[in-house]
DNA sequence: ATGTTTGTTCCGTGACACGGAACAACGCGG
DNA sequence: CCGCGTTGTTCCGTGTCACGGAACAAACAT
């Protein structure tokens, strides 16, 4: 029964829209009673939210995802670090931490240009495809790196890289350089750069600056990420008393393999 | 049972701290093997997250919190404002909401100086307590102010406004002045400056700078405040084709004839 | 008016959630 | 090292409540 309502819950990642009952029955494949029993008590317990026949997440899902530790400490932690490096880019901020084999945004700010991007705050993109997503591959773990490589390359664009062996170069540069670039791989006309915040000598998180391609500048974004890069692990190393232990930033490794 | 799973999940709010078995069955009320096999499914399901015998919250719920449309729409819409104001002032950036009787935060930026305040994302302090608060209540209308006014006034430091009387004349100043102000009252030693979001004549929103009270400069944050609530406002009357219009989000159009 | 899709109610059946009890695995002080 | 309180886990018989087909109602479409 939990696992029916998650279904009815997952329904609505990505695209978070309104939903109507017929929708839900069809796309968790529940019937159609069933699907409205859960989906009462899932509004019941203000998980969902209804407006006339359209069903849609619940503020008390927004409050209790703010609370995860995890993200929550990283977020708040980085936050100073990704306004300074808003503050000289005046571009579009990423922040991002490996979960498996993507890459998933833990914030992302701008300013009133909007770039048409596919990532999104909680929402996952493929580790080969982005800037950030490179960055961590690169700095954690060959095994990791290997396991990527040996399966087909998603895509997001025509540009994604899709040639193992570029890949592989690609992340040898990002290992010597620190730098991690990409252009026009997740989304046409942005180029993006990141680089990676590190624990010890594995990522745990990326931060990046994503610009439209047009004016892209690498020589003189590349030290403005390194640098707020650089503070943040700095700060996560554990010197500042404001910030939390590093224990709390583990992201799950890969070789998790129940379920 | 879902109302079960929703207990144990209540209990990480506000706190968000990691918790023991036992502690969960004590908070809950639940017996201890319910508890227990109900922990396990929502491990399973993503929605906790389990490392030795302490349970935290999962990271699904975060991506699932990230979705909600509400939420997510309106800060989006907010952001570059609310960046605007952080540059502007170099302060604490509040951005709220109305739930009941509540303001709900949906984004707090700041910079390197971490004030010590009892706001968080995703959390709900009283609406009389907070220049965020006040902001919002001042405009929703003359029954709700008098819902509020009708019960004892909470307070979160010896500053906050326990008078009726008070309160009411503080509101009325709001009205006329479109801001408002709070002075060490949800917090010791922090003084706050906010101004509301307008849809027609009722507040959607409001954002506040918060800022020690040692160089709490009303005049010059005022202006600040006043213009980038004004902006975001503008933005949300529908007319901004500079970023893209909540319209882009929905999947079909509709002719919301319910309720 | 008539078919079609969507939302809701009903209810008999059976799966499975429930939690007391008993057991196992700690952590601690002696 | 050993007893002892605490915490975590497994077991399993009982009874409940989730389940979903079927029938009905309401909302569109034509």
């Amino acid at each position: 029964m939990l696992e029916k309502a998650a279904l009815i819950l997952d329904c609505f990642s990505p695209s978070g829209g309104p939903y109507r009952l017929s929708e839900l029955s069809e796309r968790t494949g529940l019937p159609k009673p069933t699907v409205h029993r859960l989906a009462a008590d899932l509004v019941r317990l203000g998980w969902l939210e209804r407006s006339g026949p359209r069903y849609l997440l619940g503020a008390k899902l927004f409050e209790l995802g703010s609370l995860v530790p995890h993200r929550r400490d990283l977020r708040e932690t980085a936050l100073p670090f990704l306004q300074d490096l808003f503050e000289a880019t005046r571009e579009t901020i990423h922040l991002g931490v490996r979960e498996g084999m993507e890459v998933v945004y833990l914030e992302r700010i701008h300013g009133h240009e909007a770039l048409r991007l596919p990532s999104r705050i909680g929402g996952s993109l493929p580790l080969t495809c982005t800037a950030v997503g490179k960055a961590l591959l690169a700095f954690s773990g060959a095994e990791l790196t290997e396991e990527v490589l040996s399966r087909p390359l998603p895509s997001l664009t025509p540009h994604s890289i899709t040639d193992p062996a570029r890949l592989r170069m690609a992340l040898e540069k990002i290992q010597v350089s620190g730098l991690s670039y990409e252009e026009q791989e997740a989304a046409l006309e942005v180029s993006c750069i990141a680089a990676p915040v590190f624990a010890g000598d594995t990522a745990v998180a990326a931060l990046s600056v994503a610009v439209p391609r047009s004016r892209f500048r690498p020589a003189q974004l590349a030290p403005a990420v390194r640098t707020a890069a650089l503070g943040l692990s700095r700060v996560l190393r554990g010197g500042g008393a404001t910030t939390f232990p590093l224990s709390s930033l583990r992201t799950r490794p890969y070789t998790d393999k129940s379920r």
